[in-house]
DNA sequence: ACCCAATTAAAGTAAAAGCTTAAACAGTAA
DNA sequence: TTACTGTTTAAGCTTTTACTTTAATTGGGT
């Protein structure tokens, strides 16, 4: 791994390396989410889930979409999308069981 | 994903999310290697290197064996290691390209 | 006893991150 | 226009992180 590369990822494995923007890009997984419903999901200030949806932007991970007074986010990236469905695999005992 | 897996997740991705420290575990990922070996790599100080070995330790991917008086730093955690294979599939350019 | 590799600790500084509050802005509709 | 709603932005403050330096310490080797 190139030192470019090591620079990169360690900045991408920062800005999802934090409870509340990992648990937003987990919410993105299903779809595109107003800031409101996040905000309701992740229960903190509207000002604080902002401040997240801005860094995760300035990563490049996810976009928005305006729609009437609503903006829509959404993960961007393909690769992490793909990353999250390995750490999905690896940690998550996803018992997808039926009674 | 759960609640206490997004805070596991997102620890490890803290932990990670580290130049130095992302470094030194691609380092590993060739094998064992001793602290002065890491830190002539990573260019810091001895309690720089030392003092983030101690944080990948404590987040439980790199186990130590010791040999005389040398201490052989290794990965510890084979899902670690699958991410980070999955991370350089995504990220970096692997050109195997012979002449 | 003396080196050597590494850890640990203490103390300090600088920078970054996280959160809260309140003000500002944009779109919608009355 | 005014008012309302969703969202962003700015300011301020606290906490955490990162690094340096220095020094003491541990454990294994010669």
């Amino acid at each position: 791994m190139e030192n470019d590369d090591v620079a990169e990822i360690a900045g991408l494995l920062k800005t999802m390396g934090h409870p509340i923007r990992l648990r937003i890009m987990c919410l993105l997984e299903d779809g595109e989410k107003s800031v409101g419903a996040l905000q309701k999901e992740v229960k903190t200030t509207n000002a604080n889930v902002s401040q997240h949806l801005t860094i995760l932007r300035n990563q490049g991970i996810i976009k928005t979409r305006k729609e009437a007074n609503f903006i829509y986010n959404s993960i961007s990236d393909p690769k992490v999308l793909e990353l999250m469905h390995t750490m999905r695999k690896l940690y998550c005992n996803e018992q997808t069981q039926k009674s």
